[in-house]
RNA sequence: GCCGAUGUAGCUCAGUUGGCAGAGCAGCGCUUUCGUAAAGCGCGGGCCGGAGGUUCGAUUCCUCUCAUCGGCUCCA
C-alpha cells in the first residue's frame, strides 16, 4: 500500500530528474531547492531567460529519456569541505551547505549523469515514475524573502499511475470551470470595474439579492445569541488610527490619509477601534459583560496590486465583524459560543468540512504571559469540549493575541480561510477600555474580534465555488422563472407570478418572445431551480408544469400543491 | 511590490510580415405562437486597455502606464 509519504518521496524524486533535465538542456543554470508540495514538486532555477510554455514540453521530452534510462538514485556523502568543492559554482547549494548542522553533507546522483545536494530519500532508480507532467512556471524569491533574487520556479505534479495523474488533471479542469471569476460573469453575480479601481467590487442584482439573504440569516442569528447590532463610519480621524496602533503597525495596508479642513482623515482598515468608541461612550458595569457588538463592516485595505484575485483578495470589503469585550473567567465560555455560532452558521451555507489552527505567541507580542497563556488554553480547551479536531500553528498568533482561524473545504476538498477568532490583549489597553468591578474598582475587559464568514466578498465566491453557481434553494436568487408557452397563456402566467411571490418565492415571468425550448434552455444554464411551464393545458386547471433543474420534468401540480412542496423543501 | 504571460464588439475568439477591423453567441427589428436544452431572415455594434514615440501612415514596431491571469511574499 502506498502512503503519502511514498508519494512524496515519488514526486521529490522526479523534481530531481526535471532538474537534471533542465540541466542537460541549459548546463549554465544554477539549481535552488526543489521539495514535493501538496500537489505535486517545485524546483527553482536561476537562469538569464525565461522559461517558456514550449521550453515545458521539452524539459518533460527531456525528463522521459531520464526516466527511460532507468538510471539508479545513488547516495553519497562528504564532509562541507568535499561538498563545497563539488558544488563550487552553484552559490544557492553552498549556502545550503553552509547551514548544515553537521560536518556531513549527502548527495544524490542518478547514475553518473547528475548529481545534487538532498536530503532524500529518493525513489530506487528513475524509471519508477510513471506518471508526471509540469503545469507552470513562476517566479518565487530564493527561500522565500522578497530582498531575495527572484528565481524561476516550475510546477509539476506526478503519480504512481497514468490513471491518477488523470483524475488529479481533471479536477484542475472542474477547479477551472467553478471559478467563481468565471461563473460570477456568466451567472451575472459581480464584476469589477477598472474604471472604479482594482479590487472593488460590483454587487449586480443576483448578488445583491443573495446579500440581503446572507445578512438576514446573519443579523437573525447574531440577535439570537445575545449580540447587538452596530454601525460605524467608514473614515475617521488619523488620531484615532493613532492610538490603535494602526498607524504605527498597519499603515502600509491603510489607504493614504486625506486632508479635510486641516484635519487628516483615514479610510477604516478594520472596525475595532469604533465597536471601542461605542463600549467606551458610557462608564461600563461588570454586569455588562460579556458585551457584544456586531457590524457588517466595510473596510479598505491597500493590498498590493500582485496580490488581487476575484472576490477572494480585494481591497474594500465587508467584514461580518463582531467584538466581544468580558472578564478574563469569561472567555473559554464566550469563545465556545463563538465556535458553536461558527459551526451553526457554516453548516447551514453548506460547509461540513474544516480545517482548524490554533495560532500562539509569536517572537514579538504583548501582553502579559499570564494573559497569553489563559487566552491560548481558553482557546484549546474550547475546542477540545466541542470534541472538534485541530492543530496547532506555534508562533503564528497575532503579536496582540492569539487566534483560531477555520479554514472551511468545499466542495472539491479545497480550502478557504474565512472564520478567525483572535483574542486582543492590546487595544483594551491602548484605548484604556475598562468596566466597573464588583468591588468598585476599574477593572480591564479582554476583547476577541471575530469574523465567522470572513467577509461578504470572499463567502460569496466560496459559495460560487463551493455549489459551482448551483445555489441551493434557499440562496438561489431566483428560485423559479414561470414560462408561458404562447401569448394566450401569459395573463395566467402573470396572476401565477404574483401568487407565488405573494406566497414568499423569488419568481421571475420569462415573457420574451422566444422559443419555449430556448428559454428553458436558458433557465437551465442560468442555474434556475424550478422551470415552471404553463400552457392553455395549465390555465385552464390552475395547474402548473414543474421541470426541476437538472432532474428535469416532475409533472403537472397545481399552485397550491407547488407552494407546498416548495415550502417543505425549504424546510 | 516582484517574476512571467495576456489585453481586439457585451461574451468567446480570429486577424493585420505597418495600408478602410472579422466570426459565432448576445442585443435590436421583422416573421414564427411553439409542450420540456439553441426557429428563420435582416440590422446595428469597435479610441484593437491608456499615454507618448518611430513612420507618409501604428491595432500591428518601441517606451511608459493601467488592468487581468499563473506564482512568490502577504492576508478576511
Amino acid at each position: 500500500m502506498e502512503t503519502k509519504r511514498d508519494l512524496d518521496i515519488l514526486r521529490h524524486s522526479c523534481s530531481h530528474i526535471m532538474a537534471q533535465a533542465v540541466k542537460e538542456l541549459w548546463p549554465d543554470v544554477k539549481l535552488g531547492i526543489g521539495p514535493s508540495i501538496e500537489d505535486g514538486f517545485y524546483y527553482d532555477f536561476d537562469k538569464k531567460e525565461p522559461f517558456s510554455d514550449a521550453d515545458l514540453a521539452k524539459i518533460e521530452d527531456k525528463m522521459r529519456q531520464i526516466i527511460a534510462g532507468n538510471r539508479p538514485f545513488i547516495r553519497e556523502e562528504a564532509s562541507k569541505e568535499e561538498a563545497r568543492k563539488l558544488f563550487a559554482q552553484d552559490n544557492y547549494k553552498l549556502e545550503l551547505i553552509d547551514e548544515l548542522p553537521d560536518d556531513k553533507a549527502t548527495i544524490y546522483k542518478t547514475g553518473n549523469d547528475f548529481m545534487d545536494l538532498c536530503r532524500g530519500p529518493h525513489v530506487a532508480s528513475t524509471g519508477e515514475i510513471k506518471a508526471f507532467k509540469l503545469l507552470s512556471v513562476a517566479g518565487a524569491y530564493w527561500r522565500g524573502n522578497e530582498k531575495n533574487a527572484m528565481l524561476q520556479r516550475i510546477y509539476g505534479t506526478a503519480f504512481f499511475s497514468r490513471g491518477e495523474l488523470d483524475d488529479y488533471l481533471r479536477l484542475l479542469e472542474e477547479s477551472k470551470k467553478r471559478d467563481h471569476r468565471k461563473l460570477g460573469a456568466e451567472l451575472e453575480y459581480f464584476s469589477i470595474e477598472e474604471e472604479m479601481g482594482a479590487g472593488l467590487t460590483f454587487w449586480h442584482p443576483k448578488a445583491g439579492l443573495l446579500r440581503k439573504i446572507i445578512e438576514d440569516t446573519w443579523k437573525d442569528e447574531h440577535i439570537k445569541r445575545g449580540y447587538q447590532l452596530v454601525n460605524t463610519p467608514h473614515i475617521g480621524h488619523a488620531g484615532l488610527w493613532k492610538t490603535s496602533g494602526h498607524l504605527e503597525f498597519y499603515r502600509e495596508y491603510m489607504f493614504p490619509a486625506m486632508i479635510v479642513e486641516n484635519q487628516e482623515y483615514v479610510l477604516k482598515p478594520m472596525n475595532c477601534p469604533g465597536h471601542i468608541l461605542i463600549y467606551k461612550s458610557k462608564t461600563r458595569s461588570y454586569r455588562d459583560l460579556p458585551f457584544k457588538l456586531a457590524e457588517l463592516g466595510t473596510v479598505y485595505r491597500y493590498e498590493r496590486s500582485g496580490v488581487l484575485h476575484g472576490l477572494l483578495r480585494v481591497r474594500g470589503f465587508t467584514q461580518d465583524d463582531a467584538h466581544i469585550f468580558c472578564r478574563p473567567e469569561q472567555l473559554e465560555e464566550e469563545i465556545k459560543k463563538v465556535l458553536d455560532l461558527t459551526f451553526y452558521l457554516l453548516e447551514k451555507f453548506g460547509f461540513s468540512q474544516y480545517d482548524i489552527y490554533v495560532s500562539t505567541k509569536p517572537q514579538k507580542y504583548v501582553g502579559s504571559d499570564e494573559h497569553w497563556q489563559l487566552a491560548t488554553e481558553s482557546l484549546k480547551n474550547s475546542l477540545e469540549a466541542r470534541a472538534v479536531r485541530w492543530q496547532e500553528d506555534p508562533g503564528e498568533g497575532v503579536f496582540y493575541g492569539p487566534k483560531i482561524d477555520v479554514k472551511i473545504k468545499d466542495a472539491l476538498g479545497r480550502a478557504w480561510q474565512c472564520t478567525t477568532i483572535q483574542v486582543d490583549f492590546n487595544l483594551p489597553e491602548r484605548f484604556k477600555v475598562g468596566y466597573i468591578g464588583e468591588d468598585g474598582k476599574e477593572k480591564q475587559p479582554i476583547m476577541v474580534h471575530r469574523a465567522i464568514l470572513g467577509s461578504l466578498e470572499r463567502f460569496l465566491g466560496v459559495l460560487l465555488e463551493h455549489y459551482a453557481g448551483d445555489l441551493p434553494l434557499w440562496l438561489a436568487p431566483k428560485q423559479a422563472v414561470i414560462i408561458p408557452i404562447k401569448d394566450t397563456c401569459l395573463e395566467y402566467a402573470k396572476k401565477t407570478t404574483d401568487r407565488l411571490r405573494e406566497a414568499g418565492l423569488r419568481v421571475e415571468i420569462d415573457d420574451r418572445r422566444s422559443t419555449l425550448d430556448k428559454k428553458i434552455r436558458e433557465a437551465e444554464l442560468e442555474k434556475t431551480p424550478y422551470i415552471l411551464i404553463v400552457g392553455e393545458r395549465e390555465a385552464k386547471t390552475s395547474k402548473v408544469s414543474v421541470r426541476k433543474r437538472i432532474k428535469g420534468d416532475l409533472g403537472v401540480k397545481t399552485v397550491e400543491e407547488f407552494i407546498e412542496s416548495v415550502k417543505e423543501e425549504l424546510g
